[in-house]
DNA sequence: GTTGAGCGTT
C-alpha cells in the first residue's frame, strides 16, 4: 500500500518532457542514456500504439530535477538521434502538468535569457486540454500525412522548417478535414436512407438500391408502407442513371 | 517494409 503511495510521490516530484520527431525506431533505452546523461533521468516512457505496437515518434522524459531537465531541453533539444532531429520541450498535458507548470521555470526563461537559442523559441500554447482532446478524438496515428503525400513528398520539409521556426503548425489541415467532413456526411445520409442499419462497405460498387433485403421484417409489405418507395422504381427514377455508379452531383466532380 | 504533426502508460 505505503508503495503505491511512494510511486505516486515520485510521479509528483519528476518532471517531464516531451521528445518528438525521434525515430520510430528509437526506443526508451535509446533516450534514456542521452538523457542520463545531461541528469537524473527518473524514467523514460514512450506511447506505443495499440494495433500495431509500433512507435508513435516521441517519447516522454522524466526527470528528477527540473533545472535538470531544462538543460536537457536546451542540450538535446535539436540533436539528431538516430538519423533524426528530436526536439525536447517540456509537456504540457499529463499528471505532474502542474508541477511542470510550477517550474516552467521560471528558471528557464531566466536562465535562457543568457544563452541565445537559434531554435524552439517555445510557442505560446492558448488552451491546454480543449485542445488535447480535439486532437486526440481525431488523430489516429497520422491524419495528415494523406494530406501532404497526396501533394508532394517535399513538402515534409517545408512544413518542417516552418513549424520549427515560426510556429504555426495547424490551421489548414484542420479545415481540410473538416470540410471533408461535411461532404462526407452530408452523402452518408443519402445511402443511410437506402440501408442504415446495413453496413455497406462498397457503396460505390452496389448503389443500386433495387435489392430488397428483409432485414428483419418479416413482411415487405409492412416495410415498404413505410419507405416511401416501395416499387424499385421509386428507389431509381431514372433507371438506367441508378447503374450509373454516380449518384453524387457533378458539383463534387467540380472540385 | 511505409508514415512525421503532436502530448503519456505498464
Amino acid at each position: 500500500m505505503w508503495l503505491s503511495v511512494v510511486k505516486d510521490n515520485s510521479r509528483r516530484d519528476t518532471y517531464s518532457l516531451l521528445v518528438l520527431n525521434i525515430t520510430f525506431r528509437t526506443s526508451a533505452d535509446d533516450l534514456f542514456p542521452l538523457f542520463e546523461k545531461y541528469g537524473k533521468v527518473v524514467d523514460v516512457f514512450i506511447p506505443r500504439d495499440r494495433r500495431t505496437g509500433d512507435s508513435r515518434g516521441f517519447a516522454f522524459v522524466r526527470y528528477k530535477y527540473a533545472d535538470e531537465a531544462q538543460k536537457a531541453v536546451e542540450k538535446l533539444d535539436g540533436r539528431v538521434v538516430d538519423g533524426r532531429e528530436i526536439m525536447v520541450q517540456f509537456a504540457k498535458y499529463g499528471p505532474n502538468a502542474e508541477r511542470i507548470h510550477k517550474g516552467r521555470i521560471i528558471e528557464s526563461e531566466s536562465k535562457s535569457r543568457g544563452r541565445s537559442r537559434s531554435r524552439s523559441p517555445r510557442p505560446r500554447y492558448r488552451d491546454e486540454y480543449r485542445d488535447r482532446d480535439n486532437r486526440r478524438r481525431s488523430r489516429s496515428r497520422s491524419r495528415g500525412r494523406y494530406d501532404r503525400d497526396r501533394h508532394r513528398g517535399r513538402d515534409r520539409d517545408y512544413h518542417h522548417r516552418s513549424r520549427s521556426r515560426s510556429g504555426s503548425p495547424d490551421y489548414h489541415k484542420d479545415r481540410g478535414r473538416g470540410r471533408y467532413d461535411d461532404e462526407r456526411r452530408s452523402r452518408s445520409r443519402s445511402y443511410g436512407s437506402a440501408s442504415p442499419a446495413h453496413r455497406s462497405p462498397s457503396p460505390r460498387r452496389s448503389p443500386s438500391p433495387r435489392r430488397t433485403p428483409p432485414s428483419r421484417g418479416g413482411s415487405p409489405d409492412e416495410r415498404n408502407r413505410k419507405v416511401r418507395s416501395p416499387t424499385p422504381k421509386s428507389v431509381s427514377p431514372r433507371g438506367r442513371a441508378a447503374d450509373s455508379r454516380s449518384p453524387s452531383p457533378r458539383s463534387d466532380a467540380d472540385e
